[in-house]
DNA sequence: TCCTAACTGCCAAGAAGTTTGCAATTGACC
DNA sequence: GGTCAATTGCAAACTTCTTGGCAGTTAGGA
């Protein structure tokens, strides 16, 4: 097994690796791109493999029978979705969607059985990647229990920022924030005011400007209920 | 890996193995008995390793700063909590307190490793232990957001329910299914009394009888948003 | 440059859930 | 058999969030 326990922030399946077992893994898939706003799997495809995001990014959601749609994860390049199908006989879990021009490799079930055999070590970083996985859905689980909009959305706003200029950008509407800390689209408009009442934030047109990165961690962490878990040590 | 993909149903990590298997992890583990209530582990325990439950049930839950706790999930015997730990340096993510009289297998991370080396193919199982673990916690997460109260105790109740006489039962205190399902004691009775009123249950002391499992789990189909996950096919 | 679709911001009504409190019931222990 | 703590059932006030609707703004394509 590996011998240094992992980090717990996702996307790092791929780079994690060393370069021989990366580039097995890279050859036994198949390289599709998507362009913006594409679909990639629904949920319900039965099409067990492993999906690695080689470039751009994928939104990944679930719609019910009203069309409610609800944003589970933006992955980026580096990060893999689709394990779960390798081990169990389910079908996809998620519809995923392209976000920007993307490019994924897939690699069904059939391939990557056999690339165990020559590379048993990507065993151990499976058991990672999927302990990750657990481990951001069991505190998702947690934060959509006891946390009110405002916190979701912070905490939301700091996976999704991205350098700009002096501070930071969270791209997208709205409604698709809204559907990432599953609240309605007014909720999620209100928990702005309240970040930006703040002054931690300011709102533009598919657009979240972030003045100051940190003091928004803070500002989480000051109102986080349940205790934090330190990694490492 | 694995040839055959496994069942999503939890509780099953240990039956699963073949015979040596089984006894090789038996072995390497040390047997803990617990009483009823006792506390096996806190969140935030530094402590690395698997934890197989032996005999009686595991209350896996957290409780924020506030004093208010919620369940995740109870395990039976076959169980496994703890995974994440073997492969990520995080310590413990929820309190586990004994239900029952309680017999647990803690197997160090230490030993555990060493056990990888004559045991290869348990990680397959521990794959797959993930990946089911994974799959329910993502269920979870989208039932918290779309169902109503009663769905969502309709679903917990099947989970919980034991054969009883003409019928199933399921045990425990009302405030305690509302720690199961997510929500305020108050709304756990209303939920209750609506299925009660659809003949589903009858509320007693510290229990709640299910006349016709079958009936319960067809109002809960009936009713589902999301298109439910077919396993096999 | 204009037009239009998408988006933000906001209001009002109402649904769902929470908190607090209390009376009646149940079961366990002395 | 009596006492008591835990539990259920329920009501009222309140908070949070949702739904539906509408006016003003923004960006991008014809």
């Amino acid at each position: 097994m590996t011998e240094t326990p992992l980090s717990l922030s996702l996307g790092q399946f791929i780079s994690r690796m060393p370069a021989e077992m990366r580039s097995a893994v890279q050859a036994a898939g198949t390289l599709i791109r998507y362009r913006d706003g594409a679909v990639i799997q629904q949920r319900g495809d039965r099409k067990p493999g492993l999906s690695i995001i080689v470039e751009g990014r994928v939104r990944m959601s679930a719609t019910d029978s009203e069309g409610e749609r609800s944003t589970y994860i933006v992955h980026g390049p580096g990060n893999v979705f689709g394990e779960m199908t390798l081990f169990l006989d389910i079908p996809r879990t998620l519809d995923a969607v392209a976000v920007g021009e993307t490019a994924i490799r897939e690699v069904s079930r059939a391939r990557f059985t056999r690339l165990l055999d020559t590379q048993p070590e990507l065993r151990d970083h499976l058991l990672a990647s999927l302990a990750r996985q657990l481990s951001l859905a069991l505190e998702r689980l947690d934060d959509q229990r006891r946390l009110p909009a405002a916190m979701r959305l912070a905490k939301t706003l700091l996976t999704l920022a991205e350098p700009d200029g002096e501070g930071h950008v969270a791209h997208g509407s709205q409604s698709g924030l809204a559907e990432a800390i599953a609240a309605s689209r007014v909720t999620t408009g209100k928990a702005l005011a309240e970040l930006a009442d703040a002054g931690l934030v300011r709102t533009g047109y598919r657009a979240v400007h972030i003045r100051d990165l940190d003091a928004l961690k803070d500002w989480v962490a000051e109102r986080s209920f349940l205790t934090p878990l330190t990694e490492g040590d």
